[in-house]
DNA sequence: CAACTTTTGTTCGTTCCCCGGCGTAAGCAT
DNA sequence: ATGCTTACGCCGGGGAACGAACAAAAGTTG
């Protein structure tokens, strides 16, 4: 019964192959499997029995006959399994269950200040996860946790390190603890790289070097080169909120160092400069609502912020050379006029080769954007060759 | 040399993981590797035996007996196989044989012009070749083809696009030409790629995340991310030497835009501001010597000219968080002042937490660094999993 | 110095996966 | 209804790798 070569299995690599191909949705019938992996007919139809038996594909309708029997088809199925994602904010927990088509099923928000600690978050995320999860009681349903957190993290161990405004959290074991709880594997990520994950996952899949730049009570970027994450020697790739520009040369900014980006760029810059301007705004959230009234203040600073990032931006492009520049985050999703301040300068000041066929565009996640790229990076993890094969072996021995 | 388990090893085939272990030099016994892969005493000695053929290892002294009866140790052999690595520089052409352990055999330099055409500069390519190849005559020696070109290279194809100082190579096919020639695959690329590749392979190959950069007559920058050469989506990433700077405001830049970086911290650029300082300079090569000898004009030059690229360099080392960066090419190798330059302002300037373990250095590389880059390039590409097991199949059929 | 111990190296039968052929099932065309 | 065509399911054969058993080569001990 039991393959005598142990855990080390080359096939194994090939096991999931078929449900690799069958992951963009398109259904396929066996022999178009059989030729497109190059595998015997016979090997395929074990295969796609295997994954039929846990629910990952399902048969569609006959395929056209072309003269003989018409043949079967299958697709993917990502209604029988799910995955959690949470987003942990600086002053709220949101908590959502999604399929792996990535169809949010139910979701949960609560105001909980990140600085309660982990226990007490940790806490609300796991009773809150098991009441959604309580209408999905299908064996296995749950395949992984995603999780987004307001600060440094690193990926490889899920902990955050030396966060600046989680106390508390330093080095906490995030996945140790929520693993425990739901049995399934636990990622954990930076808020911002979560949220480029899920808008490339949802929205660019084909593209394969993305800056996602978020823009709220700081600035920060996600970097997606060659189709992966990249997170740097230490885990900070794409901090840029505290680059130096010469707008915020006599600024403090809240790192305590003069002249950072976010200093001039970010939301509470915008905030109080529309405040000492006279306008009735406070904080970044105002920012966003006085943009979207059109205040022509507002509009001129979110414009002006634009500028100012963008000539950061610049020198990320040349350097990157990414094919999309997606802009997120409440400034940036308050109407077009961050984007149109970004595009001015990129167009203009941007290398003609990288920007000719560049695009900058706004994220089109809505303000559940975070829980939907913690559930993108919990499904990227519960779809891949690994986790699939293990399903199948695990339902094999069961 | 290189350990291939720092990223991923793709477990693509297990047929040469055995090699992709002993790749890092040390001697292993059969026993050793037999728990290391999990494989059955049996199976890595029919392993072994294969790459003994092959030569790719070599048996070295017993280890100790540990009591019973001695084990042979089996070791990386790279002498039994090499590389062509290949530079064509604006005005000249370098080649070189090495072998797969990266030493350098013999090679040959001729003043070319690359203006003379791909035709003419790769005929004396194919024939400087074959020359230094004669003396390794055994059969199947050469594995792979590394060439680095002046300009930008779609690399998947191997064939320059648009290159600014190159005419008539406009999409040549540069490795249908030398495969046709060698019969084995060639590997085509940028040179600061190549030089960024080499410097990896050869001085930093635990280093996932670098930034190499060269200044000679113009600035260009190869980026290693999570280990892997990142190209962006159109094969440009890394071409840093036109960002804008406020330095060059008023510059006119070779590229015909103003205020590039390059139009007033590159080869040319130093070497204009000596020459209306009254000295005798003309060169990139002229501002090389000129440092070397301590002229104190050319030294600050040299520092300012650091400063200047640094400040672009702090953006990118906030985006990347790199672990080394590396500068190379005339300018920077000529004493530390471009390197005093660049570390003044990227340490005191650059966010905190990406410079604190964050190494600034020169390239180790000699004028021989493009060609042991690009030997490197190409020892990487014969010494993959793919191709040692083509190398096997092919071995064994024969 | 010979027999024993210990570990390695080698051979060979077994197991399992996968391939490919053959018979059967299921629609189309006449 | 009959034949045709294509798809599905079963089954024997080949190859890869495993592991047990045996042979070899030291060191160890009486």
């Amino acid at each position: 019964m039991i393959d005598p070569r142990g855990q080390e299995t080359l096939s194994g690599s090939a096991q999931s192959e078929i449900f690799q191909i069958l992951r963009d949705g398109v259904p396929r019938t066996r022999s178009e499997l059989a030729t497109l992996t190059g595998l015997a007919r016979s090997t395929v139809a074990a295969r796609v029995d295997a994954l039929l038996n846990i629910g990952l594909i399902r048969p569609v309708a006959d395929a056209a006959s072309t003269g003989g029997r018409p043949s079967r088809q299958f697709q993917f199925d990502g209604t029988q399994h799910g995955v959690l994602g949470v987003d942990i904010g600086a002053t709220h927990a949101h908590i959502g269950v999604s399929d792996l088509q990535g169809t949010l099923l139910v979701d949960s928000e609560v105001s909980i200040p990140v600085s309660d600690g982990p226990e007490a978050v940790l806490s609300w995320v796991i009773d809150e996860g098991r009441k959604l999860l309580a209408d999905y009681p299908a064996p296995d349903f749950l395949r992984a946790v995603g999780v987004g957190l307001p600060g440094p993290v690193e990926h490889r161990t899920g902990r955050p390190i030396d966060p600046p405004i989680m106390p508390g959290w330093d080095r906490y074991d995030v996945p140790g603890k929520l693993t425990e709880a739901f049995g399934v594997a636990t990622l954990v990520d930076n808020d911002v790289n979560v949220m480029a994950v899920g808008e490339r996952n949802d929205h660019w899949p084909e593209v394969n070097d993305m800056l996602f730049v978020k823009v709220s009570s700081g600035i920060g970027a996600g970097v997606i080169a060659g189709g992966r994450m990249h997170r740097g020697a230490q885990g900070i790739a794409g901090d840029i909120g505290h680059i130096w520009v010469p707008e915020a040369e006599n600024v403090l900014c809240r790192c305590g160092a003069m002249g950072c980006l976010e200093a001039v760029a970010a939301g509470p810059a915008i905030a109080n400069t529309l405040h000492e301007a006279g306008l009735d705004i406070e904080t970044p959230q105002d920012v966003a609502a006085a943009i979207m009234r059109g205040d022509i203040e507002a509009v001129r600073a979110a414009r002006e912020a634009g500028r100012t990032i963008a000539r950061v931006l610049t020198t990320c492009v040349s350097l990157i050379n990414p094919a999309v520049i997606v802009l997120g985050g409440p400034i940036a999703n308050a109407g077009d006029h961050l984007l149109a301040g970004v595009r001015e300068i990129i167009y203009t000041r941007g290398s003609p080769l990288a920007t000719s066929s560049l695009q900058i565009v706004r994220s089109r996640g809505t303000d559940k954007a975070a829980v939907s790229g913690a559930s993108s990076m919990a499904r990227q993890h519960a779809l891949s060759a690994e986790s699939v094969e293990d399903l199948i072996v695990e339902t094999l021995s069961a």
